[in-house]
DNA sequence: ACTCGTTACGAGATTCGTAATTATG
DNA sequence: CATAATTACGAATCTCGTAACGAGT
């Protein structure tokens, strides 16, 4: 017997239906069903009589709920005392972000440090080339990554920025006059090539192979830093879509960013290794949810 | 938190040495490592200090310990009381066994009935050729089943009774008045086919189709009850090797039961679901094994 | 150098959800 | 007949063990 299956036993309890015991606890019916009749069968005894319209608790069932609720509430207390005696401690977390972001997450991460006194954060830069890596080693805790995200080890967490696109064009290039761009501009211009580093889909997402018409848009150089990126583009070898963010904090010389108008809003979310879990990870995450995204 | 793991943890802070934890709870002392630096890692604070030489309790530890020693003493005194509940409701087990061997098994079935005032046990009768379908049904809470058995969603129990075999051939049989027999002895001679039902390994184990030496051993007619057995056997159409203790409650009428001096000591286990779990499956099995197995 | 704790990784068990089934008012 | 509980079964997750590694005396 697990601490699921009591806490099962519990919420069904209190409901005395198996449907909204679980949805409540987020489970199929089936799960509630399964749960209880296995602590059934352990224990050789009756906790419910129930037909399928009506469910009450056995004497037998009454009782040990009394124990098993007094038992759930001391392992939550004590576990809460811990974990308090944690956040006191403190933790800093590794946050990794593309370029100057974490300037528009400061109000993240100001409710962060007053939720979490003892935690800070720490930024850490990533790259379109290489989204994972940093998260996957543990250097980073979590990362500020663009949807969609399908890593199996991943978890997608909240999104806390949300924006449009630009795109990165030399100052010599055609476009540049214009003052915005559309996706179908991306055609027969090259883009940069990110590289094996991340996955296809994902940079898709951002860098598409093609325009929403149809049109073929080539990859273009290699490059793997933003810096790299920019020095592409102010060459003239190739324009390159970039988030919104990143065209608000630089001036690159000779690099003009034009709005692109018709692309899809770009939801920008915490994400982190589904196996990591540690009260300064929960609380960012419940902090930003709680915040919402900011738009840019 | 699962309820392992705060075990863990409790015997740890008990032990403070994790293999002596790991060997108390009976698991790797890996899995102690790795249940200790989970719920460190989702609390954020350490519950030990250690070396690869010294383990104590951190302050967070020691104050957590108390917490959940009592918390996991009141969960195991309710589900005592609640198991205590069903044993005096008492459960009808039924047990599947071969032909007469319930009466041997007299002294378990008391010992049961002391342990278990509630309890009783049902004998229900099984077949060579056909030895786990009641169980799987669920018509049978257990078997008592020659070894050796290897199915992937059953349970081999402790061993109840142990002894020897004997080699059934009709009275006209010309092994029948030496009056002992040798596995040598069922070279050339037909034994009955006890057809798809049960698994080749096993039947195997009891009616060989080779003898020590190599010589070939026949399948001859199929049966699938003893009685039908008898009936092929009496009328000379073959022999076929038993448990010792077929011999012992049947005087079936012209078949001669000869003991076999060479065949290893059969071993007769208590066999369940594996996921069937109740007091009534427990108790018997924890009788058996204090009790050990009976020699016919 | 030896003991003891940790990490990596694959196998096996368990949980859990979906969908079909059964039961009840 | 509609609603609610149960059962069957496959997929995904998680536990756990083995083995290699690392740290400390």
């Amino acid at each position: 017997m697990e601490l699921r299956d009591i806490e099962i036993f519990l919420t069904l309890a209190e409901e005395l239906h198996f449907g909204r015991t679980a949805e409540r606890l987020r489970v199929s019916q089936a799960r509630v069903s399964q749960a209880i009749s296995k602590q059934e069968r352990r224990l050789g005894v009756a906790l419910f009589d129930r037909t399928s319209r009506r469910v009450a608790l056995t004497p037998v069932g009454r009782r040990l709920r009394e124990d098993l609720q007094q038992a759930l509430d001391l392992i939550k207390a004590g576990l809460a005392r811990a974990e308090a005696a944690g956040l006191r401690a403190g933790q800093t977390l590794r946050l990794g972000v593309f370029g100057h972001a974490g300037h528009e997450l400061r109000p993240l991460v100001d409710a962060f440090r007053t939720r979490y006194p003892g935690g800070d954060v720490q930024f850490g830069e990533i790259y379109g080339s290489d989204p994972f890596t940093a998260l996957r080693t543990g250097e980073h805790d979590m990362n500020v990554l663009w949807l969609p995200i399908a890593e199996p080890d991943l978890t997608v967490g909240p999104t806390v920025l949300t924006g449009g696109r630009v795109l990165a064009v030399s100052a010599d290039h055609p476009l540049a006059e214009r003052g915005t761009a559309s996706l179908e501009d991306l055609a027969d211009n090259h883009v940069v090539d990110l590289g094996p580093g991340a996955p296809e889909y994902w940079v898709e997402s951002m860098v598409p192979t093609r325009t929403p018409l149809g049109r073929r848009i080539p990859r273009g150089p290699a490059a793997r830093t933003f810096h790299e990126i920019l020095s592409l583009v102010a060459a003239g070898h190739c324009v390159h879509p970039l988030g919104e963010i990143a065209a608000r904090y630089n001036r690159p010389p000779g690099v003009v960013f034009l709005p692109i108008h018709d692309a899809p809003t770009l939801h920008w979310a915490l994400t982190w290794r589904s196996t990591a879990d540690s009260p300064a990870i929960r609380v960012l995450a419940e902090t930003a949810a709680d915040l919402g995204p900011i738009s840019l």
